[in-house]
DNA sequence: TGCTGTATCTTTTTT
DNA sequence: AGATACAGCA
């Protein structure tokens, strides 16, 4: 029973215009809450009602997110065929297809994938064996190295112009560097391991150099779509016009003013320069925005017409009313955390739910304080962003044997595992090693091994090995639960703390016992590992509404009634580490923007008047007084938000700085007085 | 060779 | 404050 859609009446011209359109090339230039994903939904389900079989749609968005949620708008506006859309991130999208073209490649299909820290220990690892570790200069570290090769790799850059362009400190050691990345390239072939750039780059040499694959894919993924094109890298940009280069139908969806992962190799041009690649590219750009009120739109709009580069846009809504965004200046972190956890409470009174407040920032320790506050107060909230649950060194130890039984020619595992067991270092850890001779998929270990410990290892493995079938489909929490019997004495060797990590290790077989195979499980701990959640304050089920803590970029693409952002303080937001060249303070400005169109009713801005943050002590240690971000001090802006004096003794002074938003004055009016009055009562607490 | 204590440096955002 | 590199000891 199909549902009939009407277009006409649920989208404006410019949405139905985007929607409607299927041949051909597209640009969207969606503005903050221009109603972008609704478009891409929409979208979906007016191709599936043309009869477009779902799998047939390729969908490549950001996060995971990002595409189960409109996969399953798309299933609510239409019926459950929109959820059998193909696609994902770009990185899992990249995996699945090399597990089935791996032959092509003449690459093993079980290859595992290497995270960050993998592959930074791999590079130390291929630095000491270069004889590269006993330098009598300072050599970058493994971190920077990485770096280095990554961004030369996602820019498609050469290495040379990266260490002139960024890192020009390391331009001396760049002979070495080459040496490194050759080594290490040939190091993970061997291994069958991929870390996250070779995923982009073996995806894209399959596409450019095998063309009966191309087609192949061409055939299957007839319409692809692609979502914040803004943030894609060079290389990713390349694979997304390889898959559509049979076809040329392609829609890709973006916002120059959102650009906010040049880090990794993100370019905006991508955006500008789409057009030539596909020659008769069609233009849509969205103005219109249903998210915020006018008040939130004034300031975002101010902020961002100083950015130096960008299509001009100016968003406008028909949203009447909406209070001003505030701004207050709280005495230090934790005043800053009570007003929010005060304010909190109120608007939980006034009927907003908990899920549709979050609390933005730059990065992930801005929130610490807050987290405490809000534990202490029973406010449940979830994290998103930041350090990663499967980061921590327990997690990365368990999931080591897991990668080992699943390839065990895995060595970088191989090295985590062995290194655990008391009594042997990286030497002995190597030898072991070497000593394996690796068969196709199961290790025979040669004679010699005399320590009883490795032993322990190897019999555990091999009962493994038994316990369940050698094919795919193994049960991952199983295998876990075989595996903690073992690592238990050798957590508590390790780590003073062990009580609080045994708690994660129970989560990590919670979190394994919903996969059914130990590929999938191991691939999306890789590729998309569950958030760190500190919601386990037990009140998580009681109304099942939680408050959102996220990292600005984690953020993207989602929107609340009510946004607080805090630290918005020179050297935090900007952070003081981008403050060096013009473009870095550019990328800041747009994470500003991003941040704050998140809102649709209430923004509130905030910063510690103190900053007593650990890296206070980087300019003169001990307590520093913040100034405010330099995009609330531009001439003109101060006069789109309320400041609030924290002072407590300056009433009149916040009230000065108040101006009046001109036109609907009777409700914000009457909002901003009520926020003064219950600021200042939550004041004399103090 | 491995372990432990100390000196040193760096510190963001994510797949 | 935490990670990493390094030196010295067992």
């Amino acid at each position: 029973m199909n549902k009939k859609i009407d277009y006409r009446n649920e989208l404006n011209p410019a949405q139905l215009e985007a929607v409607e359109s299927i041949d051909g090339a597209y640009l969207v230039i969606a503005g903050a809450g221009s109603g972008k994903t609704r478009v891409l939904v929409h979208r979906v389900a007016y191709l599936v009602e043309k009869k477009v079989k779902p799998d047939e749609i390729l969908l490549l968005t950001f996060t995971r997110r990002a595409a189960e949620e409109m996969l399953r708008r798309a299933s609510l506006l239409l019926d459950e065929r929109c959820s059998r859309v193909s696609g994902g991130t770009f990185h899992s999208f990249a995996n699945a297809t090399l597990r089935r073209y791996a032959k092509v490649l003449h690459l093993a299909n079980n290859f595992s994938i290497l995270d960050e820290s993998d592959a930074a220990d791999t590079i130390n690892l291929i630095r000491a064996r270069l004889g590269l570790d006993k330098t009598d200069k300072r050599f970058p570290r493994k971190r920077a190295i990485l770096e280095v090769i990554s961004k030369s790799i996602n820019k498609s850059e050469k290495l040379a112009d990266v260490l002139y362009d960024e890192y020009p400190q390391f331009l001396e050691f760049s002979d070495e560097i080459k040496k490194i990345r050759e080594e290490y390239r040939k190091y993970k072939a061997a291994k069958s391991l991929l870390d996250y750039d070779d995923l982009l780059v073996y995806l894209k040499e399959l596409l450019v150099n095998h063309a009966d694959v191309r087609l192949a894919l061409s055939r299957r993924y007839k319409y692809v779509m692609v979502d914040e094109y803004q943030d894609t890298n060079k290389l990713q940009a390349y694979i997304a016009c390889l898959l559509a280069s049979e076809h040329k139908n392609i829609m890709v969806v973006g916002d120059d003013a959102q650009s906010i992962y040049s880090f990794r190799g993100a370019n905006f041009r991508n955006i500008m320069d789409f057009p030539r690649l596909f020659k008769n590219t069609r233009i849509i750009i969205l103005e219109e925005n249903y998210r915020s009120t006018q008040p939130i739109l004034n300031l975002t709009n101010e902020v961002i017409s100083r950015a130096k580069e960008k299509f001009e846009k100016n968003l406008y809504t028909r949203k009447q009313g909406g209070s001003h965004p505030l701004f207050i200046d709280a005495e230090d972190e934790n005043a800053q955390s009570r007003y929010i956890a005060d304010k909190i409470l109120g608007l939980r009174e006034e009927g907003i739910e908990l899920k549709d407040i979050a609390v933005l920032f730059r990065s992930g320790w801005h929130s610490n304080d807050l987290e405490i506050e809000l534990a202490s107060r029973n406010i449940p909230f979830v994290k998103y962003g930041g350090q990663k649950f499967v980061e921590a060194a327990h997690i990365k130890d368990v999931i080591s044997y897991l990668r080992i039984v699943y390839n065990s020619a895995d060595q970088v595992s191989w090295m985590r595992a062995l290194l655990l067991i008391p009594g042997i270092g990286s030497k002995s850890a190597e030898k072991i090693i070497s000593s394996f001779s690796f068969g196709k998929d199961r290790l025979h270990p040669i004679s010699g091994i005399k320590k009883e410990e490795v032993r322990k290892l190897l019999d555990i493995l091999k009962e493994i090995d038994s316990a369940s079938p050698a094919q795919a489909g193994r049960d991952p929490a199983r295998i876990i639960a075989i595996i903690l019997e073992y690592y238990q004495p050798l957590l508590k060797h390790k780590y003073d703390d062990f009580h609080k990590r045994i708690n994660d290790l129970d989560s990590l077989l919670r979190i394994a016992s919903r996969y059914k195979s130990l590929e999938q499980f191991l691939t999306d701990m890789a590729l998309e590992p569950p958030e760190r959640s500190l919601a386990e304050a037990g009140l998580r089920d009681k109304d099942d509404s939680t408050l959102t803590l996220s990292t600005i970029h984690s953020a993207k693409g989602l929107e609340w009634h009510t946004v607080f952002l805090i630290y918005v303080a020179e050297g935090h937001l900007p952070s003081y580490l981008s403050l060096e060249d013009e473009e870095g303070i550019e990328e800041e400005r747009r994470l500003f923007y991003v941040a704050s169109t998140r809102a649709k009713e209430n923004l509130f801005l905030l910063k510690p008047h103190i900053d007593r943050s650990p890296r206070s002590f980087m300019d003169g240690g001990g307590s520093v007084f913040t100034q405010p971000s330099r995009f609330l001090d531009e001439g003109g802006i101060m006069d789109k938000f309320v400041q609030v004096e924290d002072a407590g003794d300056e009433f009149a002074a916040a009230c000065a700085e108040f101006k009046e938003d001109t036109g609907k004055k009777s409700a914000s009016d009457k909002e901003f007085l009520r926020m003064m009055q219950e600021y200042f009562h939550g004041q004399e607490e103090d």
